[in-house]
Order: C-alpha cells, then structure tokens, then sequence
RNA sequence: AGAGAGGUGUCCGAGUGGUUUAAGGAGCACGCUUGGAAAGCGUGUAUACGGCAACGUAUCGGGGGUUCGAAUCCCUUCCUCUCUGCCA
C-alpha cells in the first residue's frame, strides 16, 4: 500500500510512474490527498471536542467528590450538548477513513527507476541468457508423455481424488519431489537463510498484510467455515510472521526460506502453456524471504538474483533472466526478474522463479518496522523469490536429461535423490 | 467439542466506575558517584494520527455497547492455560 503522504509529497512523479505501470486513473491520487484532507479536518474538530468533554468529565468528577451534585449536573448537560456534535463526527470520520484505505489500496507500487517501459511480457527486457540447450535425441517427449511413459505422475487419478490440475506424484516421481524441496532448502539454508515450516492455511488479516485480499480472493481457495484461505504462496505465511512488529536495527537484514504446498484456484487458459506441469492448482515450492534496511534493497534484491541464478546452474539448466517491464510486472512490485529455463522437449522457455523488490509496500500494509540508528521508526523493505517452484523444474529436467533409455539427473541432486538416473 | 481460569507497557505485576496523568518492580539508555566496576542516587524509556509548536486525540487482545466519565460494567469475537472428551 502507498502512503498518503508520500502521493501529497510526490504527486506528479507518483502519477508519472503509475503510468509506467498502466494504471488507469492517475487522478485517483488527487482524490486520495482531498480524501486525506477532509479526515485531517474531521479529526481537528473532533480531537477539540472530545478533549472538551475529557476535561469536563473530570471536572465532574471532583465536583462528585466534593459533594456538590448541583454544578456536577449543570456539567453534565453541558457535555450532553457537545457529545450530540461528537456522534456525527465519529461516524463520519469512521467513513472517510475507510473511504481512504478503500482508495490506497487500488494504487499498485511505483515501479523502479529501473523498470522498463512496456505492456507485454513480449516488452521484458533480457537481461541474461545462459547454459546450453541440449541435443535430444529424435524421438525425445514432453514431459507429459515422459511421466506417463515412467509412471511418475498421475494426473487422471489426481483428477479423480480432487480435480483438475491436482496432480498426483508417485513413485520416483514423488521421491524426486522431494529430493528437489530438500537440496532447494539446504542451498538457501547455505547462504545464510533460516528455515520456517510456515502454517499452510492462513487468516484473513495476513492475506490482507501481503495483498492477496480484498482483491484477489477469487485466486485462493477459501475455507469458509473457519474463513482460512490457503496459501498460493509460502510468502503469505512467512511475511506475516512480522506483521504488526517493531525490530531494532541490528535485525536486519531477516533472511527466511520455506517449503510449501502452494493452492491456486487461477481458471487458466487452455492449450500448451497449460498442458501437464505447466500450470495447476497444487504445486510445491522453496521460497526465500527478506526483510531489510530500506538502503539496502536495492543491492540484496541483487544478492537474491544471483542466489536463484546459481541454484539454476547448479541444475544444468539453460535459462534467462528478464526484467519485467511495466504492464507485466506484479500489483506489489516495485521491480521483477523473472527466470525462465528451457524446456527442451517442448522447445518453451518455463518461468520457474520470480525475484521481486516490494520495497515498503507490503511493511507499511503490515506495519513491520524498524528503529534505525537514530532511534527513529521505519518501515523495512521486503524482497522475495522462489528458489524454486518444482513443478516447471520437474518438467524441465525430465526433458532436458532424457535419453533413449532412462532419465539422468543433475550431479546436484544424485546425492539427494541417491541414484544417477531418475528412471 | 464441553466446563473453568485468564489476556494490562520491553518484561513481571497492581489496579472492580472518578487526581490512574496505568502504581510498584525489573530491564535498557544517559548522567552523578567511583582509581575501575558493582551498589547507590537522579533522569529518561510504547505506537498511531492531528498540530509550526505548546499540546491534543486514540489505544490495557480485537470489535461493539452502557455512562458526564470504562483497564474496571455489559455483549461479541480471537487467543492462552487447566480439566474432560475425541484424535495422528
């Protein structure tokens, strides 16, 4: 969320970069300031009332204790009078508040300076492309039919349990699974993140503090008789474990990483993008979270991109790194790189992680700061990036490994999955 | 799931309608004292919003209510603990 003060202060460059973002309504940030004007108003007059009632209210008080209950019940209708103006205000300002937060909430960041201009992911900006796309041989398979052909996943049968996009992994498949969250966590762990097994349903004030409501609920999956959601991202349990808190300097930077199950109800298209792993409703994920100094995010969002980047070639995959331009980048951001690695069966690039830096975007929505050296309250920045989503990893390895007899693994991942091949 | 007890500041803890402007203690910071330290003494020590400021307003788990006045009374909700039940 935007602070009001920060649009009154920047007004031009704040509409200036929401158009980078194609948001719609720039005026939407004068409305906001002369919404914010009428509840500095109303909180004037109301604060000079109520401190008016307080001091009488005491005043009646010692009137009481001294037994003189004529002038304590003139008081008392004199404060009759002014809490019949009080009322009103109240309720209005009640109004104009969530009118405000009703406003702020629709700006989404302001992009980076160093975003791209653009709309369309066909507008990202490659930054990097590197590690060599395989030769397979002639007759090589999509993943698709490769996992039926070795009995890896189920989706038919996940269809019949749950529904569509509900895979079910089984056998080698499900070890290899497996194998991928433990080496992802230990490589994070590696750097110096610490590892959280978060809550995978979550409440309604922490899908609010990451921004997944109140616009978003139609993407997650709703447990409505205790009103849980569940996540779509382990970046929602493991934010909000800082909501509502006050850290000292010397905290920062907070570096976490977690495993999850992630839930998306996302109705997608149809077609290859959609086909086999590429997109469902269940998938598992590493994600890796930090809350830092607000002068420092820019350089750890970079940290964070080499991380994932040496996790990939770790894996022997060929991948790219975009920077997402304006129109494709997320409502949080403030700036993306997408990573993306080739699936060569499919001959499509897979985005398999997305970095991001949410700056004070989300800690101001969740009220997460910090005392900085001078003893004053900031809000922290925070960054995240999934190291990584397994299902575009699974695919993507079973493809790029496959040969004419089996599928080979990554010298990475032998150890963890405690065989050369897969298959 | 049922019954009961609770939730107060950084922490412990007092407080059952009115100088509570949340006592007292601990911790922490600074100062005095000291050869140095400890002890002792003094001062300070939440957040948000409004205001140039003085200061004002709100917050005693959350929300609502009663009252001139609520940490205190009422309703509601969340959480913690104890017992019972159920369960991997």
């Amino acid at each position: 969320m935007l602070q009001v003060n920060f649009l009154r202060q920047n007004r031009e460059i704040a509409k200036q970069k929401l158009a980078i973002k194609h948001f719609g309504n720039p005026d939407l940030v004068d409305t906001a300031i002369e919404i914010d004007d009428e509840r500095k108003q109303l909180q004037a007059a109301f604060d000079e009332t109520q401190a008016k009632v307080n001091a009488a209210s005491k005043e009646i008080g010692g009137l009481m204790a001294k037994g003189e209950q004529d002038k304590a019940a003139a008081l008392k209708n004199e404060v009759a009078d002014w809490k019949k103006q009080l009322d009103p205000l109240k309720i209005k300002m009640g109004e104009v508040e969530t009118k405000l937060q009703n406003t702020l909430v629709q700006f989404p960041n302001l992009p980076h300076d160093l975003v791209p201009l653009g709309k369309t992911p066909e507008e990202n900006v490659l930054v990097k492309e590197a590690g060599s796309k395989p030769n397979l041989h002639s007759g090589a398979l999509p993943h698709w039919d490769l996992i039926k052909k070795y009995n890896l996943v189920d989706f038919e049968t996940g269809a019949k349990i749950t529904g569509s996009g509900f895979p079910l992994y089984i056998g080698k498949g499900a070890k290899f699974q497996r194998a991928l969250v433990q080496y992802f966590l230990d490589f994070n762990i590696a750097a110096g993140y610490t590892e959280y097994i978060p809550p995978f349903m979550v409440n309604e004030a922490s899908a609010f503090a990451t921004g997944q409501l109140p616009d978003k609920e139609g993407q997650m999956y709703h447990a409505t008789a205790d009103n849980f959601y569940l996540i779509p991202t382990a970046e929602v349990p493991v934010t909000n474990i800082f909501r509502d808190v006050i850290l000292k300097d010397s905290d920062l930077p907070i570096q976490m990483t977690a495993y999850s199950p992630c839930f998306r109800r996302e109705a997608g298209s149809f077609g290859k993008e959609v086909r086999g792993l590429n997109r469902v409703h269940q998938f598992e994920k590493v994600e890796v979270i930090q809350l830092v100094h607000p002068d420092k995010s820019d350089e750890v969002l970079d940290e964070m991109v080499a991380h994932v980047e040496k996790l990939l070639i770790s894996l022997g995959l060929p991948y790219r790194i975009l920077r997402l331009c304006g129109g494709d980048m997320g409502f949080a951001s403030a700036i993306t790189y997408d990573f993306e690695v080739y699936s060569a069966a499919q001959a499509m690039w897979l985005e398999v992680s997305s970095v991001s830096n949410f700056q004070a975007y989300q800690t101001y929505r969740m009220k997460c700061r910090f005392k900085d050296a001078e003893g004053k309250t900031q809000f922290a920045h925070s960054l995240n990036g999934s190291s990584l989503a397994l299902p575009r990893i699974f695919a993507a390895i079973v493809e790029n490994y496959q040969t004419e007899n089996g599928i080979a693994l990554p010298e990475a991942l032998q150890s963890y999955f405690g065989a050369t091949h897969l298959v």
